[in-house]
DNA sequence: TAAAATTTTTAGATTTGTCTAAAAATAATT
DNA sequence: AATTATTTTTAGACAAATCTAAAAATTTTA
């Protein structure tokens, strides 16, 4: 089955919330996706009709099994082309999500398990959130805070907990991104500082502050 | 100014029809566009209340030079989708059209640049069409037959004028592809058959008969 | 040139996705 | 528990893009 870019819009924006606080209502989901309650409540028909929603009226919505695929399907796409404009084009990461959403509504499944294996088969978008498979599995993935990712394990940086100018210029300086291997060679007891390599950089020196706002996957 | 993907169709085909017939009527534009005359019409007004058509009823209509320069917008980004699926996902060319007409209503200007730089500044599609540059500009490109072809110059093949089954599987066989470079060594006089090299394949011979329903651009 | 055929346009309806304003249901407060 | 506040839904309207059927204009044909 197929929808609408409009469609698919709410039934991502569904699952994200679902995610992110368990219990979606009417009215943040309409803030979400910046449109009023009764647009939503319209679509909220329309996605049960379609049977992508478990769905009584006052009581409150969630996506059933069929809703959840599908909505694994598009952020799927949606991090895949993420990956793309980031990983081939060398664009901005900060500037890719806007254009990953309309190219997440583009609806060939051959597109999109070629752009998969073009792009070396990523688990981690850009902004270091995970890539479900064909399948729409989500990798599982336990995200640690740098400072407690064991020695000589690699990690790769999933996120960062402090999104200020000031952090942004330290990353900038270590050269540290999203989605950089990073390993911890040794800390430092003293001051809690820790030496690490980063990629197929020269090892270096970074304090307990910052390795405790840096979130690595621990591969 | 961003129209509607159904506005862009409509003026991409526009534009297609003035080039290959010259003119175009509405009946003409609707069977192209599988759509009805009726809701033909209603676009054409809208496309002149927009100033991109020039437009009197009953009587006929042409872009105009806004809408002249956004076909070829599109037609751009149209392009360089098909390039990449062929060159860098390695879908066949066949298959490509469909996708690349969902892909070319992505609006982001910065993102086709960038994939033009990626894909090498292209200048002839997987179908051997020719790809407007950054400024809308059509390149000019000479399409002559094979064996018009002066000797020792080298030529990109452009296409086919006949897609028959027997037609393909020659040209598979002599691994001749859109885009592939091709020289003419030598010609036989006595049947009009060609000593040709293609790409970086061993030299080989093809007949007059073939050269005369290959064309290549002569650059 | 008058009748027939074709092309183009209009009129009115439909679908999708949206809106505002008001009503209904639920939750919070005193 | 009654009132107030919040949330959700309904009712009705609107714009975009489409359709069918019929009318109007143009072109072809006899």
């Amino acid at each position: 089955m197929k929808l609408s870019p409009s469609e698919e819009n709410y039934v991502k924006s569904i699952y994200n919330l679902q995610l992110k606080t368990g219990k979606v209502n009417t009215n943040s989901l309409a803030a979400l996706l910046d449109t009023t309650a009764a647009s939503t409540t319209d679509m909220l028909k329309r996605l049960k009709s379609k049977n992508l929603l478990e769905y009584k009226k006052y009581y409150g919505f969630r996506l059933n099994s069929a809703g959840n695929k599908y909505a694994l399907k598009i952020i799927r796409k949606h991090r895949l082309w993420e990956f793309f404009l980031v990983s081939k084009l060398n664009m901005e990461w900060e500037k890719v999500h806007d254009i990953a959403e309309e190219l997440e509504h583009v609806s060939s499944a051959e597109l999109i398990e070629k752009l998969d294996n073009f792009l070396g088969n990523p688990t981690i978008d850009p902004h270091g959130d995970p890539i479900p498979d064909g399948k729409g599995v989500m990798p599982v993935m336990n995200q640690i805070a740098l400072k407690d990712l064991p020695l000589k394990k690699s990690g790769t940086v999933s996120s960062v907990s402090n999104q200020s100018r000031k952090m942004m210029e330290m990353l900038n300086h270590y050269r540290i991104k999203i989605g950089a291997s990073i390993r911890v060679l040794k800390t430092f007891d003293f001051d809690g500082s820790l030496q690490v390599k980063i990629g197929k950089q020269a090892e270096c020196v970074i304090s307990g502050m910052a390795a405790q706002n840096i979130f690595v996957y621990d591969n």
